[in-house]
RNA sequence: GGCCCCAUCGUCUAGAGGCCUAGGACACCACCCUCUCAAGGUGGCGACACGGGUUCGAAUCCCGUUGGGGCUGCCA
């Protein structure tokens, strides 16, 4: 096979989709194991607001995910001139023709046509003998055959055909002279060679226009190319089933990013919707680019499940070494001015939900203890932002407030008080390591006749301030004796004021 | 309404006529492990939408039904 170029070719509004991404990432997969070239289009044309800092957003996401295009981005803004060439090739070939029906017209006639028993919806070819001009406020439609199909041959669907007969002859020119969609995309996948086009199943019956389109293109202007091979994609779908809409689904793939999933794990689980690597479903990039195959992508629709999303990123989380840890936690924990971090990024819609920042300052947070803890506190969280929450206790001031864990772990247990008190006796000259720690409260529970697990509790949240979190006796050890036992005294005397 | 697509556990999927009393993963439940919570281990629950064909034999092929979805804009 001759090195294909594919495109991806969102058009920015907002933020980067999931479906987007998953579309993206078939592009780009398919692009890498053919040695084509991937290429970035921005389809721009319509009312583009705010349209570079959006832009911006799609080639950070696509970054971000390890799927720097080849070439691009390209803007369809800036494609006029070409778009305007196919245009008058397409108006001096007679394959378009000037239309001055208002919408209103339209629908009048189709009412009267289904009460006349005519069914058929759609533009009823009013202006097409009429031989208007253009200009004023005229849109231009495509002279669609009366007769005969159109087959698409998709890649992962088979052949699929359309009867012209069902096609109406669609508008591709507004009446301001600027190309529709369905133009301006086969022209530009004209201009850039496109090969191969891989998009959503939601494109599959626009395809059939842009075939014709693109025959009329051969036809009437001195090029002729080879239409490009399609390969529409099963939808992502919500949990109804319905395809996955901004309004209530949480789509954004910056909102993935700022709650800490790895791209690598987001990546792997994408590849999963409407396909499968075999055996083994967590697998790294080198085994998705051996075995992904577009012929075996599935045709029927997919649920975006953030459940297993986040098992993923959870296993490839626990994959990372430490040090790889940390690194990756550090956006979470200690922010560096300047650099990507958790908050930047805002749902453009609502204004929400930005992850965060911790809840301490730069200058508690101290990088070695939080590496002393790293290993028990990656084994713990499923996303990033959940290590905050985890290790807090040892960066705050007193112990992280939580008036559920307190009444829980402490004001209903009615031997709080004596534990706490015979931990801060046994804790003033015990060695202070995790295994003496567990020694010595192991001693104190069996005392009191109590199992460690339920003895432990009040120690826990007076210095970890939560009834669930990292391991205690390792945590105290890094915490240190005098703190320790300063937060032990401090929810003695919360306990009893008077005394 | 018209055109098109789709149909294996709740979910993502394996399955390309006999290897299927349908396999894995997520979720869920139980047990084990255990200083909390996780992680891990073991086990469990759980599907070929329905009806006709074709065939010695169908989850796999064909037809129909039903159900779901997409498109149907001078948006992209």
């Amino acid at each position: 096979m001759t090195p294909p170029r594919a495109r991806f070719a969102p058009s920015p509004t907002g933020y980067f989709h999931v479906g987007s991404a998953r579309a993206a990432l078939f592009n780009w997969l398919f692009v890498r194991q053919h040695g084509g070239t991937f290429i970035l289009r921005i389809e721009d044309t319509d009312e583009a607001r705010n349209r570079a800092e959006w832009t911006d957003g799609i080639i950070d996401a696509l970054s971000w995910l390890g799927m720097d295009p080849d070439e691009g981005p390209y803007f369809q803004s800036a494609q006029g001139d070409a778009h305007q060439a196919a245009i008058e090739a397409l108006w001096d070939s007679g394959a378009l023709y000037a239309c001055a029906c208002t919408r209103e017209e339209i629908d009048a006639r189709t009412k009267e046509r289904a009460a006349a028993g005519d069914p058929t919806p759609g533009y009823d070819g009013h202006c097409r003998d009429l031989n208007l001009p253009r200009g004023e406020g005229r849109a231009l439609r495509f002279r669609t055959p009366d007769e005969g199909v159109v087959v698409v041959h998709d890649l992962v669907r088979g052949e699929v055909e359309f009867p012209l007969r069902a096609l109406e002859d669609f508008i591709c020119v507004k009446s301001d002279g600027k190309p529709l969609f369905v133009l301006a995309n086969a022209v530009d996948d004209r201009t850039m060679a496109i090969s191969h086009v891989i998009r959503g199943e939601d494109q599959l019956p626009t395809t059939p226009r842009q075939i014709l389109l693109w025959d009329a293109l051969n036809g009437a202007q001195s090029v002729t190319l080879a239409l490009p091979a399609y390969a529409h994609l099963p939808l992502l779908v919500n949990e109804s089933g319905k395809k996955l809409s901004k309004r209530r689904d949480p789509v954004a793939v910056e909102m993935y990013r700022e709650q800490g999933y790895l791209p690598e794990a987001f990546r792997n689980y994408l590849a999963l919707l409407g396909w499968s690597p075999g055996e083994e479903e967590i697998v790294p990039l080198n085994v998705l680019l051996e075995r992904f195959r577009l012929e075996d992508v599935q045709r029927s629709p997919a649920f975006f499940d953030v459940k297993k999303l986040t098992h993923i990123d959870g296993v490839y989380i626990r994959a990372l070494s430490i040090d790889g840890f940390v690194a990756a936690s550090r956006p979470w924990v200690d922010p560096v001015p300047g650099e990507w971090a958790p908050g930047a990024w805002r749902d453009p819609d609502t204004g929400a939900p930005a992850t965060p920042p911790p809840p301490w300052s730069p200058e508690r947070f101290d990088p070695d203890v939080f590496a002393s803890l790293a290993a028990v506190t990656q084994e713990r969280v499923t996303v990033l932002a959940e290590v905050p929450e985890l290790v807090d206790f040892l960066f705050l001031p007193d112990a992280p407030d939580d008036p559920d864990s307190w009444q829980k772990g402490v004001a209903s247990d009615e031997l709080a008080p004596t534990i706490l008190a015979g931990a801060l006796a046994a804790y003033e000259s015990c060695p202070w390591d995790a295994a003496s720690l567990h020694e010595v409260t192991l001693a104190l529970a069996e005392s009191l006749g109590r199992k460690l697990g339920k003895a432990q509790a009040p120690i826990r949240v007076a210095v970890m301030g939560r009834t669930r979190g990292l391991p205690l006796f390792d945590s105290l050890a890094v915490l240190g004796r005098d703190e320790t036992r300063r937060r032990i005294a401090a929810a003695l005397a919360r306990l009893e004021p008077a005394a």
